[in-house]
RNA sequence: GGGCGGAUACCGAAGUGGCCAAACGGGGCUGACUGUAAAUCAGCUGGCAAACGCCUACGGAGGUUCGAAUCCUUCUCCGCCCA
């Protein structure tokens, strides 16, 4: 993969990176049998088996979607037997952290369609010859009740209320439902088939991997998985959790341009852990990256710049990240536009709050009003704020700080 | 099975007959400043309408009232206590 041979110390830290535990001593533990782990599938010669679970109930990925995928590639970076696992017969459950879990039964059909969205988002990061996809539904909807019950009795209800967010909701008399537990159950079980080595997910699945699986696979008779929890990616505004609903998320879908400029706006306190996270730099280089603007020799501007340029390549390619950065370069440093914007064709006798309805800059005539009374709509700097003049002409439209269209 | 409490906009959370499209905080957007950073300041944040206004919205459905997020009935869901 080009990256130079690691020594065991380097891996384990590569690896490690950016994995959260709430403790030190649980992180220096995984730490410490993620290292045996590996020293011991050297000698054998054998890969690690190492899995991540997706629900393919979430059709619009962000970044923040992508941590997992991208810990998924340092495996398969340093050789290892990546699954990516659809969960489409625990998202029948949803998770407890889910607040949305009364949603509406998927169909098979939509699932095998966000399965497949997902999966061409995350080919974006894995290597898709070395990528396994399956889904839980296979052995899951397998079990019998009598199944169910055996393997539930090696568990206590006090085993899943020393998970934090049942125990918060237990004191604080929220809901907790029974089935609830069997997602922290299920999850355990997919380790369990899939031979699992080492799980990767969030830090809100610290419970499910690290507690509920482990001991479902010790008592099933295989060796506990090796947790690997990462941090969750904070959204743009650098404190809260990256969701789309929360509208601080950076879709990797979009437009590059876009998506380098919501890295812009990130505040700089943020670029270690995006760094961290969703750069596929290597924990030396982030210590210099770090240490170069803690020093000032890296002015945060551009440091910010390098991390953008460098998130946009992940998903456009060096090309278009370039030509993201040239833009954001264009627009916002020297007040001009972009290279490339999409062009509308000025039909006569519109008013300028037609236009932009129609052009689809905004989303409803009354956001548009809005807009313009807040002089934030432009054509070729010059401000619009008359919503029923007739619009002036062609020119560049420009809505807001980064909404830009040529009008011909 | 019984008693009590609760369900509010993107999220959290006020509001207990008109002044409620609904306080406040967060998030988001816009403008100023700037490095599309932070901090700060100002404004906006359901839809339609040039406007008067109109429509939709406080779990669902009915009702009382000139008028309901607020009162009543009922249904659904949740929590607590008792059994």
């Amino acid at each position: 993969m080009g990256k130079p041979k690691m020594t065991l110390d380097e891996q384990v830290a590569y690896l490690m990176q950016g994995a959260e535990y709430g403790d030190e001593q649980t992180k220096q533990a995984m730490a410490e049998e993620l290292r045996e782990r590996l020293l011991e599938a050297g000698k054998d010669q054998r890969p690690l088996k190492v899995y991540c679970g997706y629900d393919p109930t979430a059709p619009d990925l962000h970044l923040g979607h992508t941590v997992t995928m991208r810990k998924l590639r340092q495996f398969q970076e340093l050789g290892h037997e990546v699954t990516f696992l659809i969960g489409d017969f625990t998202s029948l459950v949803g998770d407890p952290s889910d607040k949305d879990s009364l949603r509406p039964r998927l169909t098979n059909e939509q699932v095998r369609e966000n399965a497949h969205t997902y999966a061409e988002q995350a080919f974006k990061i894995l290597d898709r010859e070395k990528t396994t996809i399956k889904y839980n539904s296979e052995w899951l909807s397998k079990l019998t009740f009598e199944d169910v019950i055996r393997i539930s009795a090696n568990f206590t209800v006090q085993q899943f209320l020393t998970r934090d967010n049942f125990a918060k909701r237990y004191s604080k008399n929220d809901p907790i439902y029974l089935h609830e537990f069997f997602y922290a159950w299920m999850q355990g079980y997919d380790a369990y088939m899939l031979d699992a080595d080492v799980q990767v997910g969030g830090t809100d699945q610290l419970f499910n991997i690290v507690t509920a699986a482990r001991k479902l696979m010790s008592t099933l008779g295989k060796r506990p998985n090796i947790g690997i929890t990462m941090s969750i990616l904070p959204g743009t505004d650098g404190e809260i959790r990256m969701s789309k609903s929360l509208g601080n998320d950076i879709p990797i879908a979009g437009d590059p341009s876009d998506m380098y400029g919501k890295v812009m706006s990130l505040p700089d306190k943020a670029m270690g852990i995006f760094s961290r996270l969703v750069t596929s730099w290597t924990p030396i280089e982030i210590e210099e990256f770090e240490a170069h603007i803690a020093s000032g020799e890296l002015h945060p501007k551009e440091a910010k710049m390098a991390l953008a340029k460098e998130i946009v390549t992940i998903y456009h390619g060096a090309e278009q990240a370039a030509r993201a950065e040239a833009d954001f370069v264009r627009v916002f440093q020297e007040q001009g536009q972009p290279e490339e914007m999409e062009e509308y064709q000025l039909q006569g006798g519109q008013s300028v709050l037609e236009l932009l309805t129609d052009a689809g800059l905004v989303e409803s005539r009354s956001q548009a009003r809005r807009l313009i009374s807040q002089n934030a709509v432009k054509l070729d700097d010059r401000v619009l704020d008359d919503p029923f003049a007739e619009f002036p002409g062609k020119g560049v439209l420009r809505v807001g700080k980064r909404r830009f269209i040529r009008v011909i």
